[in-house]
DNA sequence: AACAGTACATAGGTTACCTATGCATCGTCC
DNA sequence: GGACGATGCATAGGTAACCTATGTACTGTT
């Protein structure tokens, strides 16, 4: 029961990120996209809370941001609380990017997601909702 | 709308497989495991099929079965249909192989999966067929 | 028979991650 | 105040999971 729902979630999960990746493919890397995605909607930031959020190691939260704050569309400032920590957010060149890409996201998928009924819509966003709760509340990864 | 559901259902799905791959580490690289199920459930057909429904590409498919094969978890024979063509199967030794997998991937997600009531458990049964769907009918990742 | 398309293996490469480590800082305890 | 363990993040080095391009053999159509 719970066996074959965990295993396809994790078949169809990655099947999806695939597709709709590839379908997405625009000037912007997934995995950066992604990234300026959570800042913008959860930031301003730590990197740690980041890679925590996302379920992302640190390191790779830090190579995320350096990449982010290169192309100039976040930016860091001293987080007043701790000298160690940094905070991240986004940059009004970050969000417009954003916008570009979600909007592309969006074109991307249209012709699939525009092609569910109402019921569909729906299951699909509450399915949604549990999972990305499911995530939030869990361990690190074990 | 469908552009934030685009956008989410990427970010949710990719963090998703990133977490349970890695709450769910077992011997077993998920890539292969992965692919094992789909031959197993699927099965005997062959590797651009596989890739195909897996939304992988045709070497990636190809590198996944050669390594099964390789630990003798599938077997290949060829398609009487075709002479390029040959067929994926799993052996009985994948089959065992991918028992242990499934139950070591169940209960890796037990704790959450069970923590979720059962109208949560119905949504997310209810948006993965549906996510499932979505794909399965969807052109080849544009 | 010629040709375009198909199936898959190989080659070479990219992307998206990971763990380990080091340094600076913080918080707690004595 | 000092010692110590924990924390935050950058860097180093590496792996896993993919990709496109290409080549060879086969197929189906004309």
């Amino acid at each position: 029961m719970d066996e074959t729902l965990a295993v396809d979630l994790l078949v169809i999960a990655a099947r999806f990120t695939r597709w709709a990746g590839r379908a997405a493919d625009g000037a912007m890397p997934t995995a950066l996209w992604r990234a300026l995605s959570q800042v913008d909607e959860l930031g301003p930031l730590r990197v740690s809370a980041l890679a925590a959020l996302d379920r992302t190691s640190q390191p790779t939260a830090t190579a995320l941001v350096q990449r982010l704050e290169r192309h100039g569309w976040v930016e860091r400032s001293a987080d007043p609380e701790d000298a160690r920590a940094s905070l991240v957010a986004t940059t009004s060149e970050g969000r417009e990017r954003l916008a570009e890409q979600r909007a592309a996201v969006g074109r991307a998928l249209a012709p699939r997601l525009g092609a569910l009924s109402g019921q569909q819509h729906e299951d699909l966003a509450r399915g949604l909702a549990v999972l990305r709760d499911l995530v939030a509340h869990a361990p690190p990864g074990g």
